[in-house]
DNA sequence: ATCTGTGAATTTCTTCACAGCA
DNA sequence: TGCTGTGAAGAAATTCACAGAT
């Protein structure tokens, strides 16, 4: 019990949270014809220090060359089986609305090893119209479309009042991991992921810190630290 | 030089990151008439544990009463205070494509310290079109604007081949806190906060770990932890 | 008796700095 | 020489566990 904090094949969640990151910076290069990269310059691209970056690889195996670098496509082909983007990921979303819309119409759910495969909603003047090429179905078939499709990815983009009820009704139809756009807390049982997607969050963080920044200029650049703030 | 990790009223960031939801999960408490609460009623409701919300709180000051917990209503306040909501944070939206859309309708902009004050485009399909109330504008005005409007927040909504070019733009005009929706790093100089949304890379965190449980389910749920993964 | 606030312990994440390979 | 991979150091975040206030 000294020092081995990770499972075999094991890896950190801050690093699996920056993959995708990495992955992307990646197949930009691709498509610009350069077959190699070190980890200073991958790392500028990604927008993290170089150090992590190379740990974080390190994390799925030796794949660098010292004294060369990364080779590009390599690694984006190491990189995708790792984030099991080489299998079909059947999503389904739930909630038609404004936000509903944009998603189904979303170029990158496509792209990548996801495929929107349904979508539902419990409001009758939404139900049977055809959005991104898929009828809309009521809420009430999603139990018997799970047999069918197998639906791997929940999408919720319906109010918050409706997101708890959404969300059991995917997590009873066996869906074990939901991407959560409304702005709520869900809970789950054990083995079920969520993720959340928060606009109001995200501006709120914005927020706190531009409050920051606006006492800071009333202040003055002086004092480098011990800016007391009188109110 | 012992310990004294935070500046004098600095907030830790993972702290700040948790305050929108306190804030809503407390908001919703409020709602329905309840007065007070302890941590631990509150960290459930937030989805966190009740220590890591204590420390949190003990960060804005001594807010809660011991043997009864937290006044709801007075830390609905403290919090709104600390996070900037108690003043008007103006928004610009940037590319009113499907998702600018759905932003610019997004109710949770109003309700809570933010106003949507211009939206803009260079797609002169969409210029002039009136989208929640707004007409949307030639991004080349974004410059002009900026000088009468004080615009706080720049939503970047654009496809990624455009948002550092527009970001770049947003910054020239003084805006110092921008909310990223374009699936691509953006860089910008020192002073200025970039937070991104990124639908695509959530999706791949839970195709990673959907992936883990999958092997998980054929390993079968045997050997504790030295699940060695063969193929 | 109850529940907060917080030192101390622990775990996780980041960064440094350099050994070692091409 | 140039760049990766990684121990070791450092910083940050989380959790424990309990003193102390009401």
């Amino acid at each position: 019990m000294t020092h081995d904090p990770v499972t075999p094949r094991g890896i950190p969640d801050a690093t699996v949270a920056r993959l995708p990151v990495y992955l992307r910076a990646l197949s930009a290069l691709a498509d610009r014809g350069i077959a190699s990269v070190s980890s200073e310059e991958l790392a500028t691209a990604a927008g993290v220090n170089s150090a992590k970056l190379r740990k974080d690889l390190s994390h799925l195996g030796s794949y660098g060359v010292r004294g060369v670098g990364y080779d590009v496509e390599f690694l984006v082909h190491q990189i995708g089986r790792e984030l099991g983007l080489t299998q079909d990921w059947p999503v389904a979303i739930v909630g038609i609305g404004n936000l509903g819309h944009a998603l189904a119409g979303y170029a990158g759910f496509a792209s990548k090893g996801f495929r929107v495969v349904a979508l539902f909603d419990v409001d009758s003047t939404v139900v049977g119209d055809v959005v991104a090429g898929l009828r809309v179905r009521p809420l009430a078939d999603l139990a018997a479309l799970a047999g069918t499709e197998q639906i791997a990815i929940g999408v919720v983009a319906t109010p918050a009042a409706n997101a708890q009820d959404v969300c059991d009704r995917l997590v009873a139809a066996g869906v074990r991991s939901v991407l959560n756009f409304a702005p709520c807390v869900l809970s789950v049982p054990d083995g079920v992921d969520v993720r959340k997607v928060d606009l109001s969050t995200e501006l709120q963080i914005l927020a706190f810190h531009e409050q920051r920044k606006a006492v800071r200029d009333l202040v003055g650049p002086l004092d480098e630290l011990g800016a007391r703030v009188a109110r």
